[in-house]
DNA sequence: CGCGCGTTTGACATGACTCAAATGCTGTGG
DNA sequence: CCACAGCATTTGAGTCATGTCAAACGCGCG
């Protein structure tokens, strides 16, 4: 019974310092990454009024929903995104995997509504920044501009580099890109850049690299059998990055 | 001879027109389309000043190459272009088909360096804006900043919709995209929706769209064929919008 | 423990590619 | 102004990478 309790009161601090994550920009761990580099601190006094750090969500909620009046931006505080886009007979495509502090939701900023849907890929939690505030600070901080203007060209580079990945290379090829860009994304971050989580399932890997989920399947065990890779279900180990490197086409 | 020199004098006259093409961006046709859209009249004289409209290219030229440094951002005056990224071992994908009032080399504005390769597909004109310039000129100018962070929230949101042709669409739903997007853009400046001019050979929308050239031959008899479309060589007709829309998937 | 979903593996089908050749177009030099 | 060279496009035949369908497996959750 006092085990009982133990856990229950674990569980409650960790909610509460969940909800409570009302932590500066200033003192974010993902400062760096994020919206107020380059800002100075006045700036980002300013910028933290406006950010609503209220959002936690569970796996496989939406926060955001194509057709759905654009409103806000969102980055990723903790966990991992999705964005999807549809055809009208209803086939998806998965159009970017998100991890802390990458924005979500930049493609919608100049229209009416998101064009696509972002969904939790695991218990995650946002900041969310009302765009019309953004813009209206963004008057007065040209800094704070330059600093989306960067997010969004970042962001289209990326997906120009993917049309070439989409277009022109094999399923060995995509899948070899895709496990570096994800090892860059991570170590940028401060984690592994040789073992880490797979936080998204095959499906959804398949999907945004234009193949199916078998092929994926396949071409995984092709790897780890050459023992290029090593798979224990979510963990991914790359053993030989160099030869990996060598097969991104 | 005197036949002659009557042509003479009218290509020396174009020749001079070409390069006299001064017109400030508050009288330019494209002022809707392009960067002077909501900002005053002073504000446009000062953005008049830092643009350079030197620029006139030949076909198969190219404006900028990948690694080479970025300067400048380029707005299609008249004419058309492509732009390209390729992998290591030399495959080349078309990440982009630009016409007038557009921008160029996006992607590149938070990089040392152009990522991909801008070629004109007929003799073109464009603006020059110094990026850097136009950096400093943004400090002051809200409204340009805005003005291109909706560029380019426009052009990627044009990608990721890219991403799911590229990804998820069959050949056929492919070009069929591929034609109203183009009649669409075209149809915003003022040119027919229904009747339009191919400036790009044929390997490159095939190459643009994930295909060979011989898919795309073949699409495009098979829709010649059903009477869709009628194609006279560069020359398109969309006869039965609706179906092609259907096709569209 | 067992249900259900995600993943793997196998066998087969097919859309799009490749290779090859014919045809058509464009621009150039005689 | 024509003829020819060279490139772009079309058409045909055969192949192949990847998709589809089906079934087994295994892991996590209730």
């Amino acid at each position: 019974m006092s085990q009982t309790s133990d856990i229950q009161l674990l569980i409650e601090d960790l909610a509460k310092r969940e909800q409570e994550q009302q932590i500066a920009c200033e003192d974010c761990s993902l400062h760096r990454l994020c919206l107020p580099l380059g800002l100075h601190r006045d700036d980002l006094l300013l910028l933290d009024k406006i950010v609503k750090r209220s959002g936690n969500y569970q796996v496989k909620q939406s926060l955001f929903t194509a057709a759905e009046p654009f409103s806000t931006l969102y980055v990723v505080r903790s966990g991992s995104f999705k964005t999807t886009i549809s055809t009208s007979n209803g086939r998806e495509q998965v159009t970017g995997f998100y991890f802390p502090g990458e924005f979500v939701g930049l493609e919608a900023l100049h229209m009416p509504s998101y064009q696509s849907t972002g969904v939790a890929l695991e218990t995650i939690s946002v900041c969310a920044l009302p765009y019309q505030k953004v813009q209206e600070l963004g008057e007065n901080l040209p800094r704070l501009q330059s600093q989306l203007l960067t997010r969004l060209s970042k962001e289209l580079a990326g997906d120009k580099n993917f049309m070439l990945l989409l277009g022109k290379k094999t399923s060995e090829e995509k899948l070899a890109t895709y496990l570096r860009l994800l090892s860059k994304r991570f170590e940028l971050r401060g984690f592994s850049a040789t073992e880490f989580d797979l936080t998204m399932s095959r499906s959804d890997i398949a999907n945004h690299l234009g193949l199916a989920v078998e092929t994926i399947s396949r071409v995984f065990t092709k790897f780890q059998d050459s023992r290029m890779i090593k798979i224990e279900s979510k963990v991914v180990s790359l053993i030989e990055m160099e030869r990996l490197k060598g097969l991104c086409g």
